[in-house]
DNA sequence: TTAAAATATTAGAATAGTATTATAAATATC
DNA sequence: GATATTTATAATACTATTCTAATATTTTAA
């Protein structure tokens, strides 16, 4: 009686976990890319006032913004002229308050 | 009466910050590095035991564990003629669980 | 001191990630 | 429709990462 398919078996034998998480943490390793999670953090925030709450050109954070969309970590709405991002993954949300957290 | 220099402070506005977690995560975000770190939060292995036990290429191990151990992610000890490593830092073993943990 | 075992390092080619610049697309306003 | 604003995409040059194969280093034991 299984309940699930993969009882037993330890998370780093299970090579669809580790690149799945490769991949969400390849995403966030980049500082630009932590600094916008850190800053939507609090809430949806639309592209400019990202990129010039950041200091960052705006084709670069539009390009990091799409990596972060792509892997599901950041959704978005538009709204009339402007869009908006937010955190859709809940994980992301919690490892980021695991890193910023102090010892 | 400030306690810390940085009191106040977002910790995405952190350039430091920044740069010191994005390079965390990249040491994490490798499908072979996760792979080591999830076989060595069981505890201390030597070399050999483990890319025995990952089947992977003993250089290409050696190569990542020594990404993993010039991060300060690793810790080793020369034990006659093994080496065997171990997680040195606390918040990697912490960052595992969190991304190991179903939802 | 030589040989074997364990681990690390190096060199090379292939691939992937990044910033910058320029341009395109979508929407809103006039 | 013309124009301004917002966001996305493309092209390029540059840098970094990765794997593989070969070789070096360290330790132990014969």
């Amino acid at each position: 009686m299984e309940t699930h398919a993969k009882e037993g078996i330890e998370k780093w034998q299970d090579e669809q976990f580790l690149e799945d998480t490769a991949e969400l943490l390849k995403a966030l390793a980049h500082p630009s890319r932590l600094k916008i999670v850190g800053f939507l953090a609090s809430g949806k925030k639309c592209v400019k006032h990202i990129w010039e709450a950041l200091d960052l050109p705006q084709p670069n954070v539009s390009q990091h913004l799409s990596v972060l969309r792509n892997r599901g970590i950041l959704g978005y709405k538009r709204e009339g002229s402007i869009v908006c991002y937010y955190i859709k993954d809940k994980r992301v949300l919690e490892l980021y308050r695991n890193l910023t957290q102090e010892d």
